[in-house]
DNA sequence: GTGAAAGCGCTAACAT
DNA sequence: ATGTTAGCGCTTTCAC
């Protein structure tokens, strides 16, 4: 059981001061391992252990200025490319003496805005955010932010911030060139949104890829739409008319989705059309067959955010004065939903 | 750009005070709202503003006892169901002005009791904890936590702290009963680790909905093995010998195992075994065709733990003395992978 | 309505 | 080696 100290609460200092008979300097110094007689060691030690207790630790944040905490914000938790982020952020964290706050802003740009502006409230010593897209008011706060920041994702030249950003051009353009090497000659592709800095990059890739394969680019192979697996299941169905020998999507989700079609459409994957992801989340192994996908390094770039914060954290004067810009490489894992189909024939041999 | 108070960095109110020329007293009122008079009010908003201030929440946290903060802890965000309480802890914290604190323990028991403990510091208001299994060692910490808890999970009688449950006895005999319903007579389990609460009781309700439908308990089709895809193939590719017509999986992750091991062993789902999973997580409905699973209401339980921890908070003396305990329905959603085989005869009749 | 001052629990400079 | 004391930035009596 707990025992009360004074506050009408826990014990503090002051309690165990006066149970060991010492000041409170002297309890301060012992419980931080600082030099002291051996006898006032054990009885701060033994009052410390006999009232069960444990410093308070917004109080010393606030002699400290620190609060040995780091702040993620990203825009949802249901996506399984923030949740990788979130756990290499919390392990790095963890690891460095850090307690990671969780921020969810909906991708809604004054919520963001409030993130970074709520930096000068002092409740955690550096930010890692995760925005969307990129406004001016965006690059304003994040040059005048109270503390360190990181951002995920690409920042206009000369922002100002550390960011660690993703190649999805080279990604995207990855995952077509392996589709055009195992046989396919029709590519159709499910992008996401048109207005997101992801959504023009990897359409980006898509075209550069097409064009270095020799293929030309049709404008009926390619849809937009928004992210989830309904979604992407609507849009590959409209796309059957324009007879794609493979589908390549944005992200995981569109791709399980683009599978589910090709089933109810009685298409076999990869045998009558492959299909290929990115992201390569956990549902990419979900799927039946397993999706190849293009990894983004949603991980790595977690982990490498939470170590640039973390550098500039324990760097005196907080650190470069110049911002740092990392670039995660795509790598693209092959499974069996792109598995060439020479080897069993054309569809129309094959199939009842 | 932010104008820099006398500590070397961030405005304080006393920066404020003699920007306005009043003292710290009424700029806190003003502040926080309290009454001043007209013209006191506008010079200290308009010092603040052109200050840029922004209240220092750990001085506020320290004065008044509270931070503002929840803290959740779960063994691993990498599992959609701890993603899914992630989401609805966030959303009812955020809602009632509070921050989110991420911990993830491993679900190793030393760092599950170090969290406990840690409520000491002051850090945050509250916690909602997940443990897969409840030591003794748990009880005594949660008796004599620093702050409220809510545990999600099943605590034994008279543990003396909120809880809410899942009931996953019901749950498992839910999925059981429809795959007899739907014409399966050999209906396999492929479950997780043996030792833990989830784990016994959903053998439990295995066995109850068994014998409630009139059919024997085979050793031969029930299977222990870790979570996971990988491992939920291996189990059920061991069980293919026993010719089950039906696989029930604790969970999701075991699901797309069995679904992958059935596919590759080229048996027809649900033609000839008809494949449930547990959780209903969105992985769910990645699959093919998609599973038909045992929605547990992690959501559901993420929201009511958040309910109870913040009505506590809210409550003067700390709420009600006596603990409370809720539990949440399952609910069976069914979907493509446990289509009754009827319609289509037995598998030796179309399977080449 | 406003200012002076106490104090939340801790650390660190200074004095002994 | 140990005690005294001054804050960290804020809220909140208590006088005026």
């Amino acid at each position: 059981m707990t025992v009360r100290g004074p506050t009408g609460g826990r014990p503090t200092i002051v309690s165990i001061a006066e149970r060991a008979g010492v000041s409170i300097a002297s309890v301060s110094r012992v419980l931080n391992g600082l030099g002291a007689r051996r006898d006032t060691v054990e009885k701060v030690e033994r009052a410390a252990a006999e009232l069960g207790y444990v410093p308070n630790a917004v109080a010393r944040s606030l002699k400290g200025g620190r609060t040995r905490q780091l702040t993620f914000a990203m825009p949802d938790i249901g996506n399984p490319v923030y949740v990788a982020m979130v756990r290499a952020i919390q392990t790095a964290a963890k690891a460095a003496g850090y307690r990671l706050l969780l921020h969810s802003t909906d991708a809604v740009v004054a919520d963001e805005l409030g993130v970074l502006r709520s930096l000068g409230d002092r409740t955690s010593d550096g930010l890692v955010i995760c925005p969307i897209r990129i406004t001016d008011a965006h690059l304003d706060a994040l040059r005048t932010a109270a503390a360190p920041v990181v951002v995920i994702g690409t920042l206009p030249h000369g922002a100002g911030v550390d960011s660690v950003r993703a190649d999805s051009v080279t990604g995207a353009a990855l995952a077509v060139r392996h589709l055009y090497e195992t046989g396919r000659r029709r590519i159709a592709f499910v992008n996401g949104p048109a207005d997101t800095v992801p959504g023009r990059s990897r359409a980006e890739g898509y075209r550069a890829a097409l064009a270095e394969c020799g293929l030309g680019y049709d404008q009926r192979l390619v849809v937009h739409t928004e992210f989830g697996i309904e979604s992407g299941a609507g849009a590959t169905a409209r796309l059957l008319a324009a007879r794609p020998d493979a589908v390549f999507c944005a992200n995981d989700q569109l791709a399980l989705g683009a599978a589910r079609a090709l089933h109810a459409a009685g298409l076999a994957i990869p045998g009558d059309v492959a299909v290929a992801g990115m992201d390569d989340s956990a549902l990419a192994q979900a799927g039946w067959p397993p999706l190849t996908s293009v990894d983004l390094g949603s991980t790595e770039r977690g982990r490498r955010a939470a170590e640039l914060l973390l550098e500039r954290l324990r760097a005196p004067g907080g650190g470069p004065t110049t911002p740092r810009t990392t670039t995660v490489a795509p790598r693209l894992v092959v499974r069996a939903s792109t598995a060439p189909r020479i080897p069993t024939g054309p569809a129309h041999e094959r199939n009842p």
